[in-house]
DNA sequence: CCGGTTGTTCAGCG
DNA sequence: GCGCTGAACAACCG
C-alpha cells in the first residue's frame, strides 16, 4: 500500500467527504473519538506517507506503515482501527497508526520535503544531502526528512534509472548524479502515481524484485544494505559504484 | 503453508 | 546522551 503516491490516490478518492460532517466515529484506535464527532472535515492533505484529516482545531494523522489499508464505502472483514461515517458514505482504516496533531500543520510539516508536493524544493534537498556526505544513497533516498514519500520501491527504481549503485555515498556521487538523483526521486514518484492509478505499477518495475537486468541481462543482486537495512536490488554492471580517492594531508 | 515485506517507533544496551 | 540493534506491530502475496 504505502509509498507516497498511494496516499495521493487515497486523498483523491475521498474528496466527496471534504466539507462533510462526521456523523459517527468508531474503531479500536486509542485517540479520543468523541472529539471528532459532529465536526466538519476541512480538508484532506498528505505529507509523504502521512494522510492528514484536517479539522478546525486539530488534525488526525493516519500512517499505514507496512500493512495498513483503507476502504471507502465498504468494510473488510476485520476490526476497523478508525471508521468515519458521513451522510454520503464512510471511510475506514485498518491496522494503521492514528495520531492527533494539535499544532498547526505548517509548524509540524516541511512541505518542501515532500517529493509529490507543489512546494517540493530540490535545492533544499541538495543542501540536506550535502550535510551528510558519508550516508549511502540507498539510505538517503529513504530519509523522510529529505525525500518524504519515497519508499523502498521508488528507492530501487530511482537508483536503477540513474545507473548508480546503492553502495555509493553522497559524498562520492558526482554533482551531476546528485542532481539526477534528486530530480528522479520526484519524477519517478509521479510515474509511480500514474502507473498505480492504472493498476499497472508492477509491469514497470525494471529492477525491484527482478532477477535479470532490464538493460544488459546481468543477474540482479539482492541484498539488505545500509543503516536502513532494506532490500536493495541492483545491477552490478550498469549501476556504477562511485568512489573518490581521498588524498590525506 | 511458510517466509518475507511498499514502514516506523521505541526499548535496551554499551 | 549518542548510535546501534532488535522487537513489535500484524496482513497479504507467492
Amino acid at each position: 500500500m504505502p509509498e507516497g503516491p498511494s496516499l495521493v490516490i487515497l486523498k483523491n478518492a475521498v474528496q466527496m467527504f471534504k466539507g462533510q460532517k462526521v456523523i459517527a466515529v468508531s474503531g479500536n484506535t486509542s485517540i479520543d473519538k468523541d472529539a471528532i464527532r459532529d465536526l466538519e472535515v476541512i480538508d484532506f492533505k498528505t505529507w509523504g506517507k502521512h494522510f492528514l484529516i484536517c479539522f478546525k482545531n486539530f488534525t488526525v494523522r493516519i500512517h499505514l506503515l507496512m500493512f495498513g489499508s483503507y476502504a471507502i464505502n465498504e468494510r473488510k472483514g476485520r476490526p476497523e482501527r478508525l471508521s468515519l461515517q458521513f451522510a454520503n458514505g464512510e471511510l475506514n482504516f485498518y491496522t494503521c497508526s492514528v495520531q492527533v496533531i494539535e499544532e498547526p500543520l505548517n509548524e509540524v510539516y516541511d512541505w518542501a520535503a515532500d517529493v509529490l508536493n507543489d512546494n517540493w524544493d530540490a535545492k533544499a534537498a541538495r543542501k540536506k544531502l550535502k550535510a551528510q556526505p558519508g550516508t549511502l544513497v540507498c539510505d538517503a533516498l529513504l530519509d523522510q526528512n529529505i525525500f518524504a514519500g519515497v519508499g523502498n520501491i521508488i528507492k530501487n527504481e530511482v537508483l536503477f534509472r540513474i545507473k548508480v549503485s546503492p553502495l555509493t555515498t553522497i559524498g562520492d556521487l558526482p554533482p551531476r548524479k546528485l542532481t539526477e538523483m534528486i530530480h528522479e526521486a520526484r519524477n519517478y514518484s509521479f510515474d509511480f502515481l500514474e502507473w498505480k492509478k492504472a493498476f499497472e505499477l508492477k509491469k514497470h518495475w525494471l529492477v525491484y524484485t527482478k532477477k535479470i537486468c532490464a538493460r544488459d541481462k546481468t543477474a540482479i543482486i539482492k541484498k539488505h544494505l545500509g543503516k536502513t537495512n532494506r532490500r536493495s536490488f541492483y545491477c552490478p554492471v550498469c549501476q556504477i559504484k562511485y568512489e573518490c580517492i581521498k588524498i590525506s594531508q
